[in-house]
DNA sequence: GACGTTGACTGAACCGGATAAGCTGAGCCA
DNA sequence: TGGCTCAGCTTATCCGGTTCAGTCAACGTC
């Protein structure tokens, strides 16, 4: 089965490659009626313009890319990143623009992905996951002036678009929701400290506690799998003055935490109360269902891929601010059981 | 910053495009001299090829498609997709293939995704996955004679190359492993029933349950979801003669079920039995750890990807089978209770 | 009726590579 | 010394679109 070009298209209507050209693309130059007759015909044979001529000629991709920067052991247990990817797909697919996706195992490989991208002008520009503070990636991607969109913040993304979400406000309302069910020593386990948002949560995790004069607010760092998870919460349980209340940075160690817990016979929520970020179906598997802090993670893919195709469109690198998290209260949360 | 062309190259080394393009890909017509000049200076101003001009040229995509068609809900929790996702695009990247991505709704969608692909020449193959009886995207592809690898089978996969794993077989042995324990009533709660592997694992099960003579195997079908798993777990767990063991089609599934049983009051392993296939880090979540039925996800991708690539190198489209998944006992199986 | 003006279209250049065909000079042999 | 071969290049063409500079007929206008 060969082809259909927009030469075939031209022969057949018997007009120029140009005049196809403009009608298929709402171009002034054809009148209503040529321009309908190779509407049918292109439609007819089947016809859809090669990519890589429309590139070459336009000097756009008509595709983004998305690289993405775990290991593949934590990649996949994580709902987050295939919600954020099929938000963004959607997205894109409905601008007719493709999504390119490449794993890589550090930021050096990811800069060298860009810059192969950049120069082999195979994407518009790219999504930037897992913002870290002092961001190498950053300065890069400025310097290429590849369009991009951070999903990430506030702060620490320079000149570069960004979308990001208020976590702080996110972790104070969760915290003061503990509180207020009577908690008075909450611990969490926070995701890799060099990420800026754990760096965010972190921040305002200790501010909340001490404006609520909670006195030994700990957080210990994790890298977001379950066995970490399940490693903090063991350490956490076994202390002396050991924690009513944690908050979890991700679901998977929230649901290793809780299996912890019960492992060592803790029945939650009325020995331990559980609040997992990231609300997804897994928080509902377990059971008590955890309450989670959750949001769209579709729709946050898809406005950041909506920013990111606005910017390529060249409009000014704003710094976009998605939907704040919400506490969503399940049967893992109660007051503490008097001691 | 100006993206540098072949054509700056050239005029740096003083030769000829055509020169330089020999030079880059390796074949003969420059000195190894000019070749090693070339090469340096290509280097130097870090230049790659535009991908546009190379596809249109040499009439090849350097990309390879993947379609995945199951709504964003399921996609999202099953770390089977990603886990794939990450092999394939390992194995691709390392041949510096690109992949493009796209979340369709149902097969009528993917197939015009296909048609469009193959159209805009924006793909060299595609991998189709989650095979169905009767799938119509067989023949479409057939038609196209766009290079394809069907992650599924065996059989249904018409003329198309297919990578396949011996799914009966493994079922086979999860059985026979639990009727050892001493298991006479096992129960299964089955993956969407039109897919071709369920058909395949359900066929599987009736015919092992029969030789072994277990006379009421039941196999209850679903949709992959922690909701229905947990629902075909409690219609289960209800009826008056409930089994002693439960094999899930996948982990999701089974955690789901494991709650359900916990809930009800059970204790897993003594009073109820689980087997889930997809053995992800969610069954080494939960308490107790799951057994499961599991392989190598990402070489699964890995070896789709390699045998894609030498589809589109024009090798014979073979059926090739991978690794059988093997059960890996934890402690969610134990001999049943006396009663 | 000569002179713009406009709409509808054509022809050709161009994007940046790959590649077939042509050219050139060195080396070799008769 | 002329002819031949062949490595090592150059030149030109092509891939399939987009786009700009023309062409040309129809139309209005004074």
């Amino acid at each position: 089965m060969k082809r259909p070009t927009i030469a075939d298209v031209a022969r057949r209507a018997g007009v120029s490659k140009g005049a196809v050209s403009y009608a298929l693309n709402g171009q002034p130059g054809v009148s209503e009626a040529t321009r309908q007759r190779i509407l049918t015909i292109a439609t007819e044979i089947g016809f859809s313009p090669s990519s890589a001529a429309r590139a070459l000629s336009a000097a756009t991709a008509g595709a983004v890319g998305l690289a993405l920067c775990r290991p593949a052991r934590t990649l996949g247990v994580e709902p987050f990143f295939m919600a954020l990817i099929s938000g963004v797909e959607a997205e894109l697919s409905a601008r007719s623009y493709a999504l390119t996706l490449q794993v890589v195992t550090d930021h050096d490989a990811e800069i060298a992905v860009y810059r192969r991208w950049w120069g082999e002008r195979r994407v518009d520009g790219v999504l930037v996951c897992d913002l870290r503070s002092q961001d190498r990636r950053i300065p890069a991607l400025e310097q290429l002036q590849l369009p991009a969109v951070v999903i990430g913040g506030p702060g620490g993304t320079g000149a570069l678009a960004s979308l990001w979400s208020d976590d702080a406000a996110a972790l104070t309302e969760a915290v003061e929701y503990l509180v207020a069910l009577g908690h008075r020593r909450i611990a969490r386990v926070g995701g890799l400290p060099d990420l800026r948002h754990t760096e965010i949560r972190t921040e305002a995790f200790t501010a909340v506690c001490r404006r609520l004069g909670l006195a030994d607010a700990v957080t210990v760092s994790s890298d977001y799998t379950g066995e970490e998870g399940g490693r903090a919460t063991r350490r956490l349980l076994s202390s002396a003055q050991r924690p009513t209340a944690v908050i979890y940075d991700n679901d998977v160690m929230a649901v290793a935490g809780l299996s912890v817990a019960q492992e060592m016979g803790l029945t939650v929520p009325t020995d331990l109360s559980i609040v997992a970020w990231d609300d997804s179906p897994l928080c509902r598997l377990v059971h008590p269902p955890l309450t989670a802090l959750g949001r769209d993670i579709a729709a946050y893919g898809a406005h950041a891929a909506r920013h990111l195709l606005a910017v390529i469109g060249g409009e000014p690198a704003g710094r976009v601010e998605d939907e704040t998290p919400h506490l969503t209260p399940r049967g893992s949360t109660a007051p503490p059981r008097e001691r």
